[in-house]
DNA sequence: CTTGACCCTCCACCTGCTGGAGGGTCTATC
DNA sequence: GATAGACCCTCCAGCAGGTGGAGGGTCAAG
């Protein structure tokens, strides 16, 4: 026989939680005394203790657990237990990974952006060779303003999937109040099956490239800056033109938008 | 302005969450009418509720939330805050993948012994070959009845890297009260350094073989039966032999030893 | 002026414990 | 046989992050 004392430091569960897991019914003295209403626990209470423990490792409810016991005293009498279990907690890793995933997407997204803010000294266009890339898009037709939307849809739905920074597609060759036909898109490792999600490689191609930094509303003076380049410089302009958003609005704050970052992505021939 | 009904359609959180965030500080009303108590949100609550809603989706607590929310305005200021909830969310992962495995192995382990059985009409020695596995052991000098605490500790440290069913390698050529020689292993896939465990790869064999039905006191009678059938085909027996434990007491309960099933090997020249 | 949909506060409850107050009991030593 | 110190008891409160309900006030439409 063990005092509660001596049973806590034989289990390892503390006296509280003997005290708790008594009136729980969970695991009852093997005897108490009438006068003193001290618990006494015996070699049976320990094999009991053991396998609550052990169940409670495999992270059953205290509830699941009486059920287990009431009902059983073999691995083989809780194969579906342990089978439900077993999909529970498959339905938490992939719901952490998603969220691991996603935050080293935040970490490397900012880090980038403050590398770029780093010769913000002034930006100026460029030509330069974009690599081709996989992209999980959905094509709009309204106004920009839904742009914002349309991206929270796609990071929800593509969580772990998305490999990089998120750009939009746009495939007027001019800016328009409504009707606007653009595609709001985010880099894939490989193709996913998600619905209303559509997926297309991007070429590799040379663009003329400039990086904006501001708010969205003062684009359009880094639009002229950037086609005024490509004019002297006599290339074609290709369509869909590229927005990439070095920094933006996040998937947790709006930001201040005289930190945005944004790089016009202008395909040439 | 919303009323707490209208904002909780539009944020998703329940009325009751609504008011339980306004008693902790998270999101007060934008205005409370002094003379009815209603409580009326803005455009303002309604990006401080976002930005809750996104941490909470990344398992910060409310405190941590409410200490974001009055120092931090961008994705940012929090680089070590996500930083730091990244690892404790890779923690959560590695942890339930162990417990994912440990439970597939007990789910697998059990249906092998189901099937087992069911040929169980009347196990007879026989010769076969046994391949090759990489075991991860602690030696043992001493009794048999330590074995179980070994094994115990064994599962414990090895966790997700065991890859079959426990078995026990015995160094003696004959049974001893004392001073025994035996080697309590695990199958792993692959060498894990694990401080007091030491990996061995053990040979593809040859091996006498019978199944063992019943508890661990019966051995006696089924190693006899081996041993005769042995004998009998002239074959010369070599250490260590082994037990393969197909049903024995199990992770959680030690099961009804009438139901143990041991497959005792005799490795032959 | 009534009806029904809202809103309010306050208290209790969920899981799996932990902490503390206030008081009794056991055992060894003096 | 007294006393100290370790141990045990019950009962109440509290953690996170809410949910549920009782009992009562408020608002807008018909």
């Amino acid at each position: 026989m063990f005092t509660i004392g001596h049973f806590s430091k034989v289990t390892g569960l503390t006296v509280k939680t003997l005290r708790f897991y008594h009136e729980k019914g969970l695991l009852p003295p093997a005897a108490i005394d009438r006068e003193s209403g001290y618990r006494y626990y015996d070699q049976g209470s320990l094999e009991r203790a053991r396998v609550i423990i052990a169940l409670r490792g495999f992270e059953f409810s205290l509830e699941e657990i009486a059920e287990i016991l009431a009902r059983s005293s073999d691995e083989e009498d809780i194969l579906d237990h342990l089978e439900k279990q077993k999909l529970v907690i498959a339905e938490k890793i992939s719901r952490q990974k998603d969220l691991a995933a996603t935050i080293d997407r935040i970490l490397s997204t900012e880090r980038e952006a403050r590398t770029a803010r780093l010769r913000s000294d002034g930006f100026q266009p460029e030509i330069k060779k974009i690599d081709a890339q996989l992209l999980a898009g959905i094509r709009v037709c309204g106004e920009y303003s839904e742009a914002g939307r349309v991206f929270g849809t796609l990071g929800r739905r593509l969580g772990r999937h998305i490999v990089g920074k998120a750009l939009c597609l746009y495939y007027d060759g001019e800016y328009r109040e409504s009707d606007a036909n653009f595609e709001p898109c985010m880099p894939v490792r490989k193709a996913v099956e998600v619905e209303g999600i559509t997926m297309h490689e991007l070429p590799g191609q040379h663009c003329v490239t400039l990086m904006h930094s501001g708010p969205y509303e003062e684009l359009g003076r880094s639009y002229e800056k950037v086609f005024d380049f490509a004019q002297s410089n006599k290339v074609e302009i290709e369509l869909p033109t590229r927005e990439v958003y070095f920094k933006g609005p996040g998937m947790i704050f709006k930001g201040n938008p005289q930190k945005y970052l944004t790089e016009i992505q202008l395909p040439i021939g």
